[in-house]
RNA sequence: GGCGCCAUAGCCAAGUGGUAAGGCAGAGGUCUGCAAAACCUUUAUUCCCCAGUUCGAAUCUGGGUGGCGCCU
């Protein structure tokens, strides 16, 4: 099983990962597994680039539409999902490859994230609610009491880490540390190999530029405002994709459509700067500035598992 | 042509004689169950130019340049 290695292209958003993906089935039966929290949301289309039917024709993508605006998802989620559709992928003898750019869920598939034993959502409601009436920094001091270590190493205005580790050692009686050593890890059950798709900056902000007018052409702002019509509005305000706000608030009066697009355009190229910030970082990755370098490499890698799989069976 | 007002970072701006606030944009970064999220760090050896006054000028004076408004 070990000689089974899935690839994954990741990089930031309008990179042209999807696109490279696409290429890759002239040559071989691939289906798409989607590492991407925005395309998880039903209904959110356009604005989360989701394959179009054409596309979904060429290549299935599986890991998209699990979940209605509003509701809340994770990188633990994930994993089970994403092996779910790879052995689908495998049973029907195709060949799975993962693309997509949030890079908590890739690096969750690839190296497994900690599982708490029993989780349960009262604990975090129950642990924002406090923050809203004593103050975040009243959950940073219960923290630094229970588990200095983390506190020392989460900023007290960074409630989502706060609420997390306190939440780890409510539910478990271990420190973030211990569980991470405990290695109670959920693991997907396959084994992967990562290639970053990395254009330069400029190239990238251009295509991010003209990506936002493309949405629009595609019908973006018929999109949204039949989400608003249908009551859909706060729901997806609060799954908090880029573009879907912005137009919303256009819709709403508070904003001239001008002034939508370009806050549109200005947050897809901050969340593509952290993109890049967090695939520098991942050790186990190779970089590609070109879609014509990646793709041959990409080719090779599913010759490769194409060969494994055949003689496993 | 005359009169008045203004000129500080990519943008908005505070500072009116004591050694350049703040915001936005930008850049760099953090990250193991919310990640298209959340959070952190950072940005003017210099205030349109020249000369002067002063121990000391973005701040005062004179001249120049540019912009805006009003009058003819």
């Amino acid at each position: 099983m070990s000689d089974i290695l899935i690839p994954v292209i990741c990089g930031p958003t309008a990179s042209g990962k999807s696109a490279t993906a696409i290429a890759l089935a002239e040559e071989f039966p691939i289906e798409i597994v989607s590492a991407d929290s925005a395309q998880v949301v039903r209904y959110l289309d356009i604005g989360t680039a989701k394959p179009s039917r054409q596309q979904q024709e060429i290549a299935p993508t599986h890991c998209i539409d699990l979940i209605e605006p509003g509701e809340r998802y994770s990188a633990f989620r994930f994993i089970n999902d994403a092996d779910t559709a790879i052995d689908s992928i495998l049973s029907r003898g195709k060949l799975p490859i993962v693309v997509g750019g949030t890079g908590l869920y890739i690096k969750a598939l690839m190296h497994g994230i900690v599982a708490t034993d029993k989780p349960d959502p009262a604990i975090r409601i129950q642990l924002e609610r406090d923050a809203r009436t004593d103050g975040p920094e009243s959950l940073h001091k219960r923290l630094a009491e229970l588990d200095p270590e983390s506190a020392a190493e989460i900023h007290p205005s960074n409630l989502i880490r706060v609420v997390r580790a306190l939440e780890i050692n409510i539910a478990t009686g271990m420190t973030r540390r211990h569980l991470l050593q405990a290695s109670v890890h959920q693991k997907s059950r396959f084994q992967f190999v990562a290639r970053v798709l990395q254009p330069h900056r400029e190239m990238l902000y251009s295509w991010i530029n003209q990506r936002v007018d493309r949405y629009m052409d595609e019908g973006f702002l018929a999109e949204v405002q039949a989400l608003s019509t249908n009551g859909l509005a706060p729901a997806v305000r609060s799954s908090a994709v880029i573009g879907y706000s912005e137009l919303l608030d256009y819709l709403d009066g508070c904003a001239t459509l001008e002034q939508s697009l370009n806050t549109i355009r200005m947050n897809t190229r901050r969340y593509a700067k952290r993109q890049v910030t967090w695939f520098k970082a991942q050790q186990d990755m190779d970089f590609f500035v070109d879609k014509m370098a990646l793709k041959v490499v990409l080719l090779e890698d599913l010759t490769r598992l194409k060969r494994a799989l055949d003689t496993r069976n």
